[in-house]
DNA sequence: AATGAATGAGGATTCATTCAT
DNA sequence: TATGAATGAATCCTCATTCAT
């Protein structure tokens, strides 16, 4: 291995040691509250240096931002490819979700306080960038339903895509902030019953219960 | 009425006029890049009358979160009191949180971005009260729901009034961040359909549809 | 006097003494090397004041330099306007200069370290306004002269008035940083006799003299 | 030649190119503005071997000024030597003058924004040593006018010299600030012709040209 | 000799909060 | 009550200089 390249190496470990250091006070903290000094006292390293390896705070946030996003997306796109019927679609999908939002809930906090801004302006288009994704992530979602519900149902593929990352996303939240002890993923049959069947369902099962 | 009624009365409409325009700049802004200086020009008064009627800047933001969550509860409170069956209840009170929101988008967007952060400590216990309302709230519904889905299943009755209020959350944020020209109480019907009778009911619409 | 006009009156007077201590700051330290904090302590008032005055350091920078600008002008346009013939001319505006920079002395070493470096980028246009000044000065100048000197010599009298300006600049300038004990106007004479006849004039007398 | 020397020839070479990168910089920043990293960009180093050559950065700035002052004054010291006449003084040492200037105004660009500040103390003495030096060449230059105005003539004889670098250098802020296409030694003549004898010249040929 | 990563002091700017009027 | 001028702590960011390699 070349100097150069080892020399990249280490850049790209300190990258990562930062990127690990801004996630957990951005989440502690959200974006504004979270200052670089704490940043890079969490990281170990002096102030001066996290601005050689991220222009500014907003490009350190951002570079977080994405980095988990495309983390998040691999298992969903590939739960999306490879399920042969909708209930299969969704299982996989809320199962993958959920345990990446199970080992990310630092993400997911920074996620959720930002989502509901991502049409206000954020230093130019940052925030413009986010909405971007989190449609395409909706849309991605929305055809897969679309595939088994019915093909030109765009809107309703959206809404009902919508609808389930919804309730995951609830869940998420509860599961955070009165940290539950259980997984996160015990949700997972709940959510997709409830998606495929409706209240129904539970009402059903109860009503043979105490039948 | 008395002299000290009047000025009390005065006072309050004061408080109103300042939580108004926090309102707005806190949505607009965020919290932490809200400054008391804009509230002030917004609310027509002065920056040092600010904190006459608010000790500080969290405690015009804790009022202004009170009365807004005191504003939602009361119709969705009333929707599941006469609610007659689960049907009935879901439609009450989604169509209640719906009409809410649409007409406090900018509550939304304050609450939605503290959301993930209610078990933080936040100024001393300014979170925890946020979070004890938003538990309130959860389980207030999951009781109501509970009544018609059976007696004894707490968690489910949790669990199922996450779910839905999870779903009126996406749509809304969808709603906003996109700027969609029609209703959010548009969702309505999607939104109840889905939670009472899961994916099912669309798709086999769609069958009936194309057969 | 109304209570805004007296508010008005306290403000254009802060002002004033926050330019004054700029303009000894400035003129020690250079644009660059000046602190707000330096510039505050001198005023007597908080650094955070200073911004209650003036939008940032630029700003405060350019009101200086205009505000010294436009004092200077006034006697130089009233002596090119009042003039007769090229000597009382030329005898009416080196006086009116450099009694200017006699009591302008901090003004000038601002000045002079800016004037080489209008054409360079300072905060988008602020150079560009005060090189545009410059030549406005250098014009006016030439077209008095242009006056005497002949009718359609507009390069010929631009470069005169430039000329003049340099040789009162270089005199200031020696007088300054050699701290000369007599008034900059002691070289009144030398200045206008040596513009209007030449070093002739010099070497004649002093023929003349050692006759 | 010894590897002493070749090693130390290599080290002058490599100081020259600092520096050459260093004039490149400082001209268009000023001195605060450039960062030691632009110069190192520039010169093709790393920003640690500029330390290898320069104590540091004022140490880089006084050494620039130095050598280009040497640079500038053995041309004109050589007009002045070999001048058998005024009119013959004054046109070398202004041909000399200007010669430099256009093929270095970015030193220009410095020297113009230092020159009112050489009394005040810049990290010691650097700039005493520029005010001697400026003095000196005012000196010299009126030592060279000296000899032919009058012998004793001291003072005269260093005010004309402080005139006629004044016009020099006004022409010359004017060719680099509106950038001038025309040559900055097409002024010889004009500022030869006005030291020598005056505005009284121009209005003579304009009248003789008019009548 | 040379590199360039790391440091940390320093400076501009913002803004919650206070207080004299 | 109401004002808005003043404060100064806090924060982002820059950059000269050092130093391990």
């Amino acid at each position: 291995m070349g100097r150069t390249t080892q020399r990249q190496d280490l850049k790209e470990e300190r990258r990562r040691e930062i990127l690990e250091a801004a996630l957990h006070v951005f989440a502690k903290r959200g974006f504004d509250k979270a200052t670089v000094d704490e940043v890079a006292e969490r990281a170990g390293i002096s102030k001066g240096a996290i601005y050689l390896y991220y222009k500014n705070k907003d490009a350190l946030f951002f570079s977080l931002f994405e980095q988990k996003m495309d983390e998040a997306r691999e298992p969903i796109t590939e739960a999306m490819r490879s399920a042969t019927s909708l209930p299969d679609l969704v299982r996989r999908v809320v199962t993958a979700q959920l345990e990446f939002l199970q080992s990310n809930q630092e993400f997911f906090r920074i996620f959720s306080s930002e989502q509901a801004r991502f049409d206000l302006d954020f230093q130019s288009d940052f925030r413009r960038l986010l909405r971007r994704r989190f449609n395409a992530y909706i849309s991605e979602l929305g055809k897969a339903i679309g595939r088994f519900v019915g093909p030109g149902e765009k809107t309703l593929s959206r809404d009902l895509a919508l609808s389930l990352i919804g309730m995951m996303n609830t869940h998420t939240t509860d599961w955070i902030i009165n940290h539950r002890s259980e997984p996160l993923t015990a949700k997972i049959d709940l959510i997709v019953s409830l998606f495929l069947h409706g209240v129904e369902t539970f009402a059903a099962e109860d009503r043979a219960l105490s039948a």
